[in-house]
DNA sequence: TGCTCGATTACCT
DNA sequence: GGTAATCGAGCAA
């Protein structure tokens, strides 16, 4: 039996929220993508919500354009975006179509098809424990960890690009999905939701809407957003000393 | 049409 | 801790 074909879908329903309540209840649930080249799937450690038209930091707080056309869509699709000229980065749509409002996925933690995802992003091959090259596993320990640390590293673990933009996690049988801590087997995490500012934006950049399950080795590092170029302003206020996370 | 910058990451010092 | 890489979206002219 197939992976999806065993495990429970979070409804469309769950989705049909603003993001901000969408977000920390994805905390904990498992997001897997089923491709030609295997399964892989990461339990979600780090969200961040994105509030549409009401946000100045959100791909959608221009109105809609061909890149986010996904995002004024129904609640349930996967809005993909490229970034930085080399990351994926995945999204998932919340709220009723035409409000833009999604779940940024920043960090998760491999729970399936781990080889498959080391090789995605390492290139090495696919042998848990690989014990033919022990150099090489010098840093298996944090490179397990830094498998879907970040929201372009999940995304390339994973195997998500544009070409999954618009899929339907909400539809059964489908290649991508997202199901409930105990569709596989993993720990309760309501306990232990922090929030805080969300990573590298600009705008609107002292919301809370940043939320992650606290202690986790899986969670992302803060970073506060630094201007480009070669002139710095100088700084004022820029940084966030606010009991956010630094690891 | 051309320019700027970004919801990032890996690598170098 | 600093910065190069890399390219598409969005904006200005």
């Amino acid at each position: 039996m197939r992976t999806e074909d065993k495990t429970e879908l979070l409804p469309r329903e769950f989705f049909d929220r603003p993001s901000t309540e969408v977000a920390p209840d994805l905390l904990g649930c498992v997001l897997w993508y089923r491709s030609p080249a295997g399964l892989v799937a990461a339990r979600l450690v780090e969200v961040e919500a994105y509030r549409g038209s009401i946000d100045p930091a959100s791909h959608a707080f221009r109105g809609q354009t061909g890149r986010n056309a996904v995002m004024f869509g129904p609640p349930g699709h996967v809005y993909v975006y490229f970034s930085y000229g080399m990351h994926y980065c995945a999204n998932l749509v919340c709220e009723q179509p035409g409000t833009g409002e999604a779940v940024l996925i920043r960090a998760g933690a491999v729970v399936d098809g781990a080889g498959l995802a080391r090789r995605r992003r390492y290139g090495l091959p696919d042998a848990d424990g690989d014990a033919a090259a022990p150099a090489r596993n010098n840093n298996a320990r944090q490179r397990d960890r830094d498998l879907a640390r970040g929201p372009g590293r999940l995304c390339q673990a994973l195997g998500i690009d544009r070409s999954l933009d618009g899929a339907d996690v909400c539809a059964p049988g489908g290649p991508l999905g997202i199901s409930p801590p105990r569709a596989f087997d993993q720990p309760d995490p309501v306990a232990a939701i922090c929030t805080g500012p969300r990573v590298g934006i600009t705008r609107a950049a002292d919301r809370p809407w940043r939320f992650w399950l606290a202690g986790d080795s899986h969670v992302s590092g803060y970073k506060a957003i630094k201007p480009r170029g070669s002139t710095p302003k100088p700084v004022a206020g820029r940084e966030t000393e606010d009991g956010t996370m630094h690891r």
